[in-house]
DNA sequence: CCAATTGGTTTTATGATGCAACCACACAAA
DNA sequence: TTTGTGTGGTTGCATCATAAAACCAATTGG
């Protein structure tokens, strides 16, 4: 098989959360998603992509639990796509995205918008890493161990 | 031109950062050389990946900034590829995927690794907001502005 | 100097993507 | 009830990207 190759049994976390949004519209899906955006006409016009992907991209998101069918909303008989607790976990995805975009990007004035912070309107600060007592941890401060593996695991 | 859509005209700062690291294999590539990993042969045979595609991949990122190729390093003429600051920038990035993978997966007894702070060995907590001030925030707490413009914007 | 390793490129097959056309259903007006 | 319109898709192609394997040049190691 010349497949493009999944990851859904790697054993690397990343590379299992890449087999769900790894591809090019998934995560810009959820973006329109967590902005508000439930129709299927509603993502077709903001992102302007071609209808069929977008039906494909829509079922694997259902189907990978990070969106969910609502039958309503409005009245209407047409359906809805909401996202789920799964799909609003991608948060910190999407604002670590958005903030290497923002510090290493050539072309920062093309960048239109910033993250800020509701209550006083000014940016976020960057995603902090911290060990469970606190310390603030850079990447060198940290390390992989195996997982403990669970007892009587089944 | 039936082209795999780019979004590097886009003004969306996360569909930038997918222009450059938007593809399957771009993020485990990174993955493996901030492990350490510098060499062709050693990308290989860790991903496991077509020699062809790894090339086409290690010529990208090069092209973006994320990895640099130095001449040598243990004497020998062949080359390697180290990643640059913007590269290494993508650590919480990588962190923001595997902690949902961890949190949300299906199956997350197959995860083989956790992330541990180095110091006491104990899992690091999960990625952080922060407004300017100080205090956490949730995705509700924050909003999207228009990205003030830089005077004299050339 | 010979053989194996490294670091690729080329070839070929197949899957994914994108555009356009088509179509079923819901809904509204006549 | 028929007609029309918009929504929410599906179906065909044409093209592109990906993958596996074969091939190949340069670099080592002996």
């Amino acid at each position: 098989m010349v497949k493009r190759t999944s990851f859904e049994g790697d054993s690397c976390p990343i590379a299992r959360s890449l087999d769900a949004l790894g591809d090019w519209w998934s995560l810009l899906i959820i973006r329109e998603a967590l902005f508000g955006l439930r129709r299927f006409g509603e993502f077709q016009n903001k992102l302007g992509m071609a209808k069929n992907i977008l039906a494909v991209r829509l079922r694997a998101l259902v189907d990978h639990g990070i969106l969910a069918t609502a039958p309503a909303s409005d009245g209407s008989a047409y359906q809805e796509y909401v996202l789920t607790a799964k799909g609003r976990g991608t948060f910190p995805i999407l604002v670590a995205l958005r903030q290497w975009s923002e510090e290493f990007d050539d072309r920062p004035e093309e960048i239109a918008t910033i993250l800020v912070d509701r209550e006083k309107g000014r940016p976020v600060r960057k995603l902090e890493m911290r060990a469970e007592d606190g310390r603030l941890l850079s990447p060198a401060d940290t390390t992989l161990k195996p997982r403990p593996a669970r007892r009587r695991s089944a």
